[in-house]
DNA sequence: TATCGTACTACGACTGTCGTAGTTTGTCAA
DNA sequence: TTGACAAACTACGACAGTCGTAGTACGATA
């Protein structure tokens, strides 16, 4: 019961993948099986990346020059995992995405019933 | 300055693509042309659909039964469309998304600075 | 006669996700 | 010491949806 991704497809997410990692290493810089589980507890279990996608936003994501990667030592025992820190490039593109996400969440919302978001604004759907 | 996709790349809106199609079929049949000008309208210019897309989506949704086609004249000329209309199915499909896009709403928004949504609602974002 | 807007269809490329599988190291229990 | 399990990855290939490009065909307008 805590172990799917209840109801999130990943074409929704896609395109947001990067950006969620971008937000965990905007904090400290990371490793690939932390920030799994950081993705995991910080939607509550309603979103659990997979390792193959996570693996491979990191390599693109490097190519871009987002992020950088070096190698280190885990806490207890001595062996290497290899963290990434996040460059100034991609703070400049997470808060692009941000500022992309608030654009996008309010145009999908115009197509959305059964919300009271629009009505909120005091703005009309354009149905009924 | 009101041509563009300001600000919005296609791999947010994808898995949404269908969703706005079927907003719009909900409220009575329609075609390709006239769709993807009121999913501008409703827009207001911030996202306009590529005509592959449409339909390509058009194609895929009839095929899982989501959408019917039929042939029909236009108002003023003779000229044959193809119109759509929304199924059952499609309705159901519909109200799906609706109810996911407002858990994955949620979900990213977690992931994003500078907003005041959490703090709306009285949770905590984790960093700091 | 040409151009423009309408209303499509076809095809192939690209990108990000994901299933499957396999590797290596360390820990813990029998 | 053997086996199982979690951690921490890498490699590869398939797939789906989007998009660029191109082309067709019709009617209206200049």
């Amino acid at each position: 019961m805590a172990e799917m991704n209840a109801g999130i497809s990943s074409d929704v997410i896609r395109g947001y993948n990067d950006t969620m990692i971008l937000y965990i290493l905007k904090q400290e810089p990371s490793y690939g099986y932390e920030i799994s589980k950081r993705i995991r507890s910080i939607s509550e279990d309603k979103y659990i990346i997979k390792e193959t996608t996570l693996y491979s936003a990191f390599s693109r994501m490097e190519k871009n020059g987002y992020i950088e990667s070096y190698e280190a030592a885990g806490d207890a025992n001595g062996k290497k995992r290899t963290y990434y820190r996040i460059s100034e490039a991609g703070l400049k593109y997470y808060r692009e995405k941000c500022n992309e996400w608030e654009l996008t969440k309010d145009v999908i919302q115009r197509f959305i019933d059964g919300s009271s978001y629009l009505t909120m604004k005091g703005e009309t759907n354009g149905n009924d």
